[in-house]
DNA sequence: CTCGTGACGGGGG
DNA sequence: TCCCCCGCCACGA
């Protein structure tokens, strides 16, 4: 059965974007993170590529730095962040955000694996 | 089947 | 702080 064996990967990233609460973000890491094997920034990124934006908030999602990775592809750049700015995210003049308080992990991923010791 | 590229991440200078 | 290099997986030609 594939049906959508490969779209099935595709949709992994997508559901984790949809989920995304207005007024935060997630990194291409941070959900590559979430998805796990076989999954990279690298990867997430190039999905997020082909996310339709009537589906998929793919705005609000963004590089490790708070910064808008659109570069110049078929999205102008500096929309992503005008967009996120409308949801309530305040980015620095640098065009970075505070991750600390915009980053945002879907419930159930919060604990990806207790390290029991930090010093050992 | 092989090669190069790409919405990235992290480490080093 | 910024800039550069390497590694990562999936996909198009």
């Amino acid at each position: 059965m594939k049906i959508a064996d490969e779209q099935s990967y595709r949709e992994r990233v997508y559901e984790i974007v949809r989920q995304i609460p207005s007024g935060r973000v997630m990194t291409y890491g941070q959900i590559a993170e979430i998805l796990g094997e076989g999954y990279t920034a690298r990867t997430v990124g190039y999905v997020m590529h082909g996310a339709d934006s009537e589906s998929v908030p793919w705005q609000r999602v963004i590089n490790a730095q708070g910064k808008c990775s659109t570069a110049k592809m078929t999205l102008p750049a500096n929309l992503q962040q005008s967009i996120l700015e409308s949801e309530g995210v305040k980015f620095d003049d640098s065009g970075r955000c505070d991750l600390s308080s915009t980053l945002w992990t879907p419930a159930g991923y919060e604990e990806v694996d207790e390290e029991p010791s930090l010093f050992n």
